[in-house]
DNA sequence: TTGACGCCGTACCGTACGGTACGGTACATG
DNA sequence: CATGTACCGTACCGTACGGTACGGCGTCAA
C-alpha cells in the first residue's frame, strides 16, 4: 500500500529523491524538533505534499522513514578482531568510546532521539524501538563480541557480558546524553572527547581487567586516541 | 500579571485547589505524554479553561507549573553526615542509588523527563532546564558533599568530586534513562534496584576507595540496602 | 439583602494543521 | 504525436486546538 512505486536503487528501500526529501526532513528535525508541519517539509523540500503521503503515508511514516534513512546511514565499520592484546583492547574501547561520545553529542543524534522519546510517551509508531535497536542495542551487539574476545585472551574478567557492556556504557555516557536531550548546552569538543574515552576505558579495565594490563592513570589527557578511523556510527 | 491571587498556603506558591489541578495534570502526562489538550485538563480537572488561563498564562505555563509543582513537592529527606565510617558511607551511596534508580524508572519521572525533552528541542520555556536543576543537578549538589566527607574521613580518594559524581551516576544509571525514555518497558523491581545499587557502589568503591573498605564482591543482592530511610526523591 | 468575588461550564473565534483533490508540467515510451 | 506516469504547486476541507468571552452559581462580608 505504502512505497509500492520505489526503485530499489541504494537496498534500503528509498529513492535517490526521496533520500533527498528525508534529509531535508532530518535537517528540520535538527532546527526545529519536532514541530514542523507537512506543509513546511513540502516547501523546504521543494515537493508537493501529495507526493509526501503517496511515499509515506501520513505524517508518522515521514518521520519513521526519517529515522530508518538515518539509522541505514550509519553502518559502516568493523573492528579488526585478530591479534588482541591488551593494548589493541584498550585502543578499541578508547576508540568505541570516543566515537559513541562524537555520535550521541551530535546535533542529529540529539534531534533524533528527542523526536523518538516524545513519540514514545503515546506508543504507536516504533520511533523508540528503532532508536532503540540502532543505538543503544546496536553498540551492544557490536562491542560484546570484543568484550568477549578480550576474556577469550585472558586480559578481561566478566560472567556476563551484557553486563560488563552495561557498566562500560554507563562509565562512558554518564549524565551526557540526558543532559543534552534536556537541552544543557554544554561544550564536548574532541579534546574533551578523547579525554573521557580514555578516563572510561581505563576505569573499565579496572573494573573487568584480570591485571595483564599496566598502565593504571585515571585522567590526563595524553594521547588521543583512534579518533576517527574505527567509524562506527550509530543513532 | 499571573498568579496575583494566589494565597500562599504552602509556600510553593500554589493553593491548595491549584496543586489539585497541576496534579491532575501530572496524571495527564503519564498516561498521554504531551498530547494533550487545555480543554481536556480542563475536564479532567472539574475546573474552567478560563480559570487555567487566568492562573497559569497559556498552556506552557500550565506545563511549567506542574514540573515545577512536582520538584517542590520532592524536597524531603536529608543524610545525616555524622560518625563517617566506611560502612555507613557503603550504606549512604547504596541507598542513594537505590533511591535514584526507584525515582527514574517511575512512571512520573518518565513522563516529565519526556515532556521535558521534547519541549527542550525547540528552546523556550525553561521545562528542560527546571528537570535538570532538580533532577541531575539537585542530586549532584547532594551528593557531592557525602562524597567529600568520605573524602575528609580517608575512605574515598579522588580529585574533582563533580567527576567522582559523574562517574557513580554512570555506574547506577547505565542505560536505564534513556532506554526508558525510550519506549522500552522492562521490569526493574525493587530485589532488581537493590542489587544494582550494591553493585553500582561496589563498582565505585572499587574505583575510588582507597582500601580501607572491605568486601569486595561485585554481584549477588544480598541484604537490601537502605531502601525507604533515606527518603530523597528527584525528578 | 446585596454586592463583590472566584470559579465553573460552555459557547465562540481565529488559526493552523493533517490529509485530499486537481490542474499543470516534464519526461519517457510506443 | 499520443498516451501514460510521476511529480510539483496550490487550493481546498474538516477538525481540533489555543485562547477569550459570557452567563450562572456558591460564598462571604458588609
Amino acid at each position: 500500500m505504502i512505497n509500492e512505486t520505489i526503485e530499489h536503487e541504494s537496498e534500503n528501500g528509498f529513492s535517490a529523491r526521496q533520500r533527498e526529501v528525508l534529509d531535508v526532513v532530518l535537517g528540520l528535525m535538527v532546527e526545529e524538533g519536532d514541530g514542523f508541519s507537512v506543509a513546511r517539509i513540502a516547501r523546504a523540500a521543494s515537493c508537493s505534499k501529495e507526493t509526501l503521503y503517496k511515499w509515506f503515508g501520513d505524517r508518522d511514516g515521514i518521520l519513521t522513514a526519517t529515522v530508518q534513512w538515518q539509522a541505514s546511514r550509519v553502518r559502516a565499520g568493523e573492528y579488526d578482531r585478530q591479534r588482541l592484546d591488551a593494548a589493541q583492547l584498550r585502543k578499541s574501547l578508547e576508540g568505541f568510546a570516543a566515537n559513541w561520545l562524537s555520535v550521541i553529542s551530535s546535533q542529529t543524534s540529539i534531534a533524533l532521539n528527542r523526536v523518538a522519546v516524545s513519540h514514545a510517551a503515546t506508543a504507536k509508531s516504533g520511533l523508540g524501538r528503532i532508536v532503540l535497536a540502532n543505538g543503544r542495542f546496536a553498540i551492544g551487539e557490536r562491542l560484546k563480541p570484543i568484550l568477549e574476545a578480550g576474556r577469550a585472551a585472558g586480559i578481561l574478567d566478566f560472567e556476563d557480558s551484557e553486563e560488563a557492556f552495561r557498566a562500560f556504557f554507563g562509565l562512558v555516557g554518564r549524565d551526557v546524553q540526558i543532559r543534552l536531550l534536556l537541552g544543557d548546552d554544554f561544550s564536548l569538543d574532541q579534546e574533551t572527547i578523547a579525554a573521557d574515552a580514555k578516563r572510561a576505558t581505563n576505569q573499565f579495565l579496572v573494573l573487568f581487567g584480570t591485571g595483564k594490563d599496566g598502565k593504571k592513570d585515571t585522567g590526563g589527557a595524553g594521547d588521543t586516541p583512534a579518533a576517527g578511523e574505527p567509524k562506527i556510527s550509530i543513532i
